[in-house]
DNA sequence: CCTCCACAGGAAGCGCAGGAGT
DNA sequence: ACTCCTGCGCTTCCTGTGGAGG
């Protein structure tokens, strides 16, 4: 029976493993020194008593626009702080930087324009028990607060495309400038959707692209170098090899780009040697790493999946076991890829499906929405059918083995079932 | 060439839940 | 508490689309 010291005493390769969590923020961004200078000098303004330029920051996940924008906020504020320290100077400047405030909203949270201007309000007056107010009085209340301290405010909206009534909010927020004598209010927007400039209407556009910025992913040198930088404070000395640091960045490079990703790639393959008590990160483990984190992402998007999209992937999953069983008996050696499977075919298993789960089939229609949607999630991929297929049609492939998805699939139907 | 097949995907409309306005 | 409205999931209907077959 083990004990908890002996589990705490396991030899392991890291040093410190909050240094590889997504949330670590590093006190040097490597690779970004020219997106922070540009937000810095951007913001700049503020710290003179003038009204900075919005700024909207766009890029892919995990390029690092959120920890460049926390890094200058964090600069910012101690910029301020020291400011406010030494206001005993006369200096104008002092004044008025004493005078600035950053607040990060992040919009996944706060997803309406109430939301948001509650959570301004409640940190700039962290006394006030917002709870109930209307909006027309947290609108005041902000209002309020910004005039009598003359305080430059800088908003900071991570992942703004979520929020719902975004051209309102936008409209509420600039107009505050209009109505403040003293003092302002400045955004730094953040998304990483690239389209959504697009869908916005055209006043809160101008608005807020003011100053634009992109984000651009990370190649794979950068990865390695960016890798590289964490496990020198994450993990003990000699415990990574170099050349799994690079095929964690090219895999990563080939993928998305995303920082996290080859991060986490760095915290399984951790695991792993802990696990098996080897002391050496090599590119097996690395390998192996990817492995799970894939399985555990496909895990994690099937499993939250609604109901009927699970059903149709069953009906692949199902319509690709028995394919593979045919082909492998009659033909041997199967020519080239008839493990494709067509739309309609899929449809009719589907509906069988349906039935034996108890379930309303969805009208064929619903049923190709519901292929895009697993298509888009990696989980299956289609092609259009070229010649030797009569009529046009999609052929389905599944993206995983499927016994794997069948299984974790009809694990979920039996708890819900279970349940019920 | 035309027609048919086996679909893809847009448009319109419908019932419902939940939020806003009063 | 009440309506009214809006967004969402879905169905029905319809118009392509591209190769097969006559």
């Amino acid at each position: 029976m083990p004990s908890f010291s002996d589990i705490l005493n396991r030899p392991t390769v890291f040093a410190d493993r909050n240094v590889l969590s997504p949330h670590y923020v590093p006190s040097i961004l490597p690779f970004r020194d020219k997106e922070i200078g540009k937000i810095m000098a951007a913001v700049s303004p503020a710290l003179k008593g003038e009204r900075p330029r919005n700024i909207f920051v766009y890029g892919k996940t995990g390029t690092g626009k959120t920890a460049s924008v926390k890094h200058v906020a964090a600069k910012f504020e101690s910029h301020t702080a020291t400011a406010r320290a030494d206001a005993a100077g006369t200096a104008k400047s002092a004044a008025a930087s004493s005078r600035a405030k950053t607040c990060y909203v992040n919009c996944r949270m706060y997803n309406s324009r109430y939301r948001v201007i509650q959570k301004i309000v409640k940190e700039l007056l962290p006394s006030l028990d917002s709870m109930g107010f209307g909006l027309a009085m947290l609108y005041e209340k902000m209002m309020e607060s910004v005039l009598t301290s003359g305080a430059h405010l800088i908003v900071v909206l991570d992942e703004v495309d979520m929020v719902k009534d975004l051209d309102d909010l936008l409209y509420t927020l600039t107009r505050a400038n209009d109505e403040l004598k003293q003092g302002g209010v400045s955004l730094i927007g953040i998304s990483n959707k690239l389209t959504f400039k697009d869908q916005l209407d055209p006043r809160s556009r101008s608005s807020l692209c003011e100053n634009e910025m992109v984000f651009a992913p990370y190649t794979a040198n950068q990865l390695a170098a960016i890798i590289d930088q964490r496990v020198k404070t994450g993990f003990k000395p000699h415990t990574v090899e170099e050349s799994a640091v690079n095929l964690a960045a090219a895999l990563t490079a080939s993928e998305t780009g995303d920082a996290r990703y080859a991060l986490k790639l760095l915290m399984k393959s951790g695991e792993i040697a802990d696990d098996r008590g080897i002391k050496k990160i090599t590119d097996k483990e690395i390998e192996e790493a990817r492995h799970t984190a894939d399985t555990e992402v496909a895990f994690e998007a099937i499993s939250t999946l609604p109901d009927h999209q699970q059903m149709v992937l069953l009906a692949v999953a199902h319509l690709a076991i028995d394919k593979g069983k045919n082909t492998r008996l009659t033909t041997g050696t199967a020519d080239e890829d008839d493990s494709f499977l067509t739309s309609g075919e899929v449809y009719e298993e589907y509906c069988k499906q349906a039935k034996h789960h108890r379930k309303p089939r969805r009208s064929a229609r619903w049923y190709r929405e519901y292929l895009n949607d697993l298509e888009m999630l990696g989980l299956i991929t289609t092609i259009e059918s070229g010649a030797g297929m009569r009529g046009r049609t999609r052929l389905i492939r599944i993206g995983f083995p499927p016994a794997d998805v069948k299984k974790i699939i009809e694990k979920n139907f039996s708890i819900i079932e279970g349940k019920d």
